[in-house]
DNA sequence: AGCACGCCGACT
DNA sequence: GTCGGCGTGCTC
């Protein structure tokens, strides 16, 4: 028999399927082969009868790496629509189906010594060989009869050594070693299900997504609403009826939280997928799933990929977060992976989220997904009241510091009440703009409609979306005033003054310097949560997460940043973030304020982001894209071309920006937008950086990214890397 | 990716 | 003279 193989090497030069001879192999097995004289892993992705190849020169499968079949035919088959939709090669799509312990053979089975009774006689029996006052051998034998083989270390905790020691002398039981599963946090106890009684809301929810098993929901619920028990309400019901299913989230919300909720909900029979856990563990979870012996699996976005047959349900919850969309080499759209697994399982797809991406809704809106509605908290409980405070006139008052007047005021009361409170500041991307401080005006380009970024290096401002250039500002176009706002303040810089400010309150910190080790995130907010703190000043960190009780005021410190970025996203994103963050106040009994400082308060997005309104934000901003054509009414489409040699990234960018001109040509309607240039990021890890740009009309996306994708494939020169990105979330 | 083959410069 | 640079081609 011949068989295709893929081999584990990820290179456009060997993205190609290798015929090997071999008997009695299944398709999907990881398989070892002679690929140019070395031993190398592969997949077996088709069994034929004849090859294309020369067969007498074919090779012969060394042998099956696995006792059983690691990728299973729904699994290849995703594989290769991925390839097409993404441009991926087989290598890259096939590493993100197994745990990456599996390759290199490196995976390690956990021994652990097991004891357990060697007769089979009743408990009185064996209790009567044993005299009366050895009383730690008597319970040691009641409890292994009770309760069966059990791991010597618990038996050591329990019992002592010595006693077990006399056991094992007299023969009565014996140690073995058996494989055990690492389970993750497996000392959370189960609580048993049943005492989860839902709102009128939730149930309607829960029925509207059960009524439809083969449906596509989106679930648009306010911050505290409760979307969480609707989605774990659906999973206890899909389990029941012998299903299994899948729950992604975004991977800043697997706390020791979260993760106790699933456990105690649903014990073993959840396998939890992420990276904070270790290679072991995650093998161990893969395994189980694979196996069988769990039917949930929870995780980030690679749980989209958790080796499951028969899936009755996928829940993405906060749909919108931009951890969903890979934005490095296997890049891929979780939701749309998601879209397409459902379709071939015949399971639903719900989508969670307060703040659903614009697109997603949009989808919903025009009867792609149906629409699931909670406007409502919990207990009625209202949404926090939002102040937005105009630094331009804090300005003009003379306070050129980083708190307004109202947000001091708003925190000394809430010291002064006992309560916490949470300040945001918004640091995201590497760039900067530039702003005036009096009016708010904000540098944009001319002919994007984008903001101007500061380039220091060569004193410039530059739109990254056309690349034109222009002169730094020395004073306002619109107000003459020269003072401007470049840089970003930092979280400690805040910290400090709260110090001043709050000689006898304790301040914690979370951002990206003191979050470095895996458990510290978790540590800070818990740290926080027991009210070791009463004031926590973060980055979007602080955004998701915990609830926290006494949090009854959350300051914004810069609502504009974020705002200002230089892609069509901004808005839609400083939206999200805001209501998200608001949202963190008043999860209590008393109500939240919220502060949001900001040198815009008139901007669109603000407003509506103050009155919690995402109904008015969304048909507000969905019109501009409209009239603009961004997505959802358009495509963008980024070939990048990366390399050590700036000028064979520069000839290879031309020449097939050439290709993509002849096309455009051909289709003079489908290109909404071209544009070839220097990426933002003109330099990272040694490789030039360029890129072209091109915006496609929706009805043309279809036809014409093979075409595009197949351009990119005409690439000569091997030192040039090229990649294509579809709606790429940063052009960085 | 990773390795062999092959054709040119600067070294014991 | 050769040791070794990295452009080029190939892998079932």
């Amino acid at each position: 028999m011949i068989y295709s193989v893929i081999v584990d090497l990820s290179a456009s030069e060997v993205d190609h399927i290798f015929d090997y001879k071999g008997e009695g192999y299944v398709v999907g097995t990881r398989v070892l082969v002679d690929f140019r004289n070395r031993p190398t892993e592969g997949v077996i992705i088709e069994e034929k009868s004849r090859s294309d190849y020369d067969e007498s020169k074919l090779k012969t499968i060394i042998r099956a790496l696995d006792d059983f079949v690691a990728i299973s035919p729904r699994m290849l088959e995703l594989g290769s629509f991925m390839r097409r939709q993404y441009h991926l090669h087989w290598a890259d799509v096939l590493r993100l189906f197994i745990p990456a312990e599996m390759r290199g053979n490196r995976i390690k089975s956990l021994s652990r010594q097991q004891i357990c009774l060697v007769t089979n006689d009743s408990l009185d029996t064996i209790l009567s060989s044993l005299k009366p006052n050895a009383t730690m051998q008597r319970d040691l034998v009641t409890f292994l009869y009770l309760n069966g083989s059990t791991l010597a270390e618990t038996i050591n905790r329990e019992f002592g050594n010595s006693a077990l020691k006399a056991l094992k002398q007299k023969g009565i039981v014996s140690s073995q070693d058996v494989v055990v599963r690492r389970i993750p946090y497996k000392d959370i106890k189960m609580y048993g299900a049943g005492k989860h009684i839902l709102t009128l809301t939730q149930q309607n929810a829960v029925d509207t997504v059960l009524s439809d098993r083969k449906g596509r929901f989106l679930l648009h619920g306010v911050t505290g609403s409760g979307k969480t028990e609707v989605y774990l309400t659906i999973i206890e019901k899909i389990v029941a009826e012998g299903k299994t299913c899948i729950m992604l989230v975004p991977e800043i919300s697997l706390t020791p939280n979260m993760l106790k909720q699933l456990r105690e909900r649903f014990g073993d029979t959840v396998a939890l997928l992420h990276s904070g856990l270790s290679a072991g563990e995650r093998y161990d979870e893969w395994l189980r799933l694979k196996n069988g012996e769990a039917q949930i699996a929870v995780g980030a976005r690679s749980a989209v990929f958790a080796p499951l047959t028969n899936i009755g349900a996928i829940i993405i919850d906060e749909e919108h977060d931009s951890s969903y969309i890979s934005d490095f080499n296997p890049r891929y759209n979780t939701a749309e992976v998601a879209d397409f697994r459902a379709g071939q399982e015949g399971a639903l797809l719900l989508l969670g989220s307060a703040t659903p991406s614009l697109g997603t809704y949009y989808a919903a809106c025009r009867g792609k997904l149906k629409l699931i509605e909670m406007p409502e908290r919990i207990n009625k409980q209202p949404l926090p009241t939002v102040e937005i405070v105009d630094m331009t006139l804090e300005t003009r008052r003379g306070n050129k510091g980083i708190f307004s007047s109202v947000l001091k005021e708003r925190l000394a009361e809430t010291i002064k009440a006992g309560n916490q409170a949470m300040l945001f500041l918004n640091r995201r991307g590497y760039s900067s703009f530039m702003m005036c401080t009096k009016c708010g005006y904000v540098a944009k380009c001319e002919d994007c409609d984008v903001t101007l970024t500061v380039h220091r290096e060569d004193n410039r401002l530059k739109c990254h979306y056309c690349g034109k250039s222009y002169y730094i500002l020395d004073k306002c176009p619109v107000c003459k005033s020269d003072s401007f706002r470049q840089g970003r303040i930092g979280t400690q810089q805040v910290v400090e003054l709260l110090n001043k400010m709050f000689p006898d309150v304790k301040v914690l910190r979370m951002d990206a310097d003191t979050t470095q080790t895996k458990e510290s995130h978790g540590k800070i907010l818990e740290s926080f949560s027991r009210g070791e703190a009463q004031i926590l000043v973060g980055t979007q960190m602080i955004a998701k997460g915990h609830d926290f009780a006494k949090v009854t005021l959350v300051g914004i410190l810069d609502g504009d940043q974020s705002l200002h970025h230089e892609d069509y996203l901004a808005t839609e994103r400083t939206f999200q973030l805001i209501t998200q963050v608001a949202g963190r106040s008043g999860r209590d009994k008393d109500k939240g304020s919220v502060v949001l400082q900001t040198y815009t308060p008139g901007h669109y997005c603000l407003r509506f982001a103050a009155k919690q309104d995402y109904i008015g934000f969304y048909k507000y901003e969905i019109n501009i894209r409209q009239a603009s054509s961004f997505p959802p009414f358009s495509e963008i489409v980024r070939i990048l071309y990366t390399g050590e040699k700036e000028q064979d990234c520069i000839d290879e960018l031309v020449e097939q920006n050439a290709a993509i001109t002849n096309l455009k040509t051909d289709n003079p309607t489908a290109f909404l937008y071209l544009d070839k240039m220097r990426c933002p990021l003109k330099r990272a890890e040694k490789q030039y950086r360029f890129q072209i740009l091109i915006k496609l009309s929706k009805d043309s996306v279809n036809r014409l990214i093979p075409q595009i994708y197949a351009i990119c494939d005409s690439k000569k020169r091997r030192t040039v890397h090229v990649s294509v990105e579809r709606d790429p979330q940063n052009l960085s």
